[in-house]
DNA sequence: CTTGAAAAGAACTGCCT
DNA sequence: AGGCAGTTCTTTTCAAG
């Protein structure tokens, strides 16, 4: 854990909105000059608390007009069963995101499909025939708004 | 719904890995000239396809190590009670995420923690006391992995 | 930390195939 | 559609205060 002082604070908030903005573009905005706010932006990379920047997509416009939260229960949790399922999952392509949890279920998925028969395609073809799958919850995603999250 | 060449998804899928690469970068691996590349890509954004780019932090090394998923599910459920209900959660800092789904519970909720006793303190104060919120469920992330996800 | 300057690269434009 | 050449802007690095 790395200790920022507020002016590390204050160019995260600005880059988390909009990663475009260069060091130049928000060190005018900060009253930093380009170079100082250069060398915060490379100092906040190296370590490690800037970990890339993510390309948004609109799925809609690519033709997935449909999302699916799953909720996957395994059947025997062993430590092989758990590595088996996530080699699994990973090479699914229409599986956005893996993430192991601790509650009801054991995995929830990111799950995009071109439409409702797409999605039944995948999930009968794909989902159920991983490798100890037990019980399976789906949420079909109406809307969704990510917010920048805390700082500090 | 915009329809695109293999050129167009051979850019997506390499932006998508890595947001940071140039126009001149991906177009030398895959042989194409600076400015092809970049009204390819620029053509993506005024599309809409390319909706942005966002910065990945690492939370951890920010000090915030919970990460929790909750589903929530409205007592009252109007029109009303839906847009109260999105306008005070969208307000809590900790919220990384609101997603409106269909199922079991009405909304998925990603909220960060600085630790378990943190997290306590944003249930108690901050979620349960959200308008019209019925049943809560919590789910600890342990952990997560992000795939590109289907171009074409 | 700052300014200034230089080098490199990326973005953007116009023209031509 | 793509390539080439050129301009402008930003990024990146350096030196020096």
């Amino acid at each position: 854990m790395i200790d920022l002082d507020d002016m590390d604070r204050a160019i995260l908030r600005r880059l988390v909105v909009d990663a475009t903005q260069g060091a130049g573009a928000i060190g005018r905005k900060l009253g930093l000059s380009q170079p100082a706010t250069w060398r915060r932006i490379r100092r906040l990379q190296d370590a490690g608390v800037i970990k890339g920047r993510q390309l948004l997509l609109d799925r809609e416009k690519l033709g997935f007009g449909v999302t699916v939260f799953l909720g996957v229960k395994l059947a025997t949790k062993g430590r092989v069963s758990l590595e088996d399922f996530e080699r699994a999952v990973t090479a699914i392509p229409e599986v956005q995101t893996v993430e192991h949890i601790l509650g009801l279920y054991d995995y929830r998925l990111r799950v995009v499909a071109r439409d409702i028969s797409d999605f039944e395609r995948v999930l009968r073809r794909r989902i159920m025939t991983l490798p100890g799958v037990g019980d399976v919850e789906a949420n079909v995603l109406l809307t969704e708004e990510r917010r920048p999250g805390p700082i500090a």
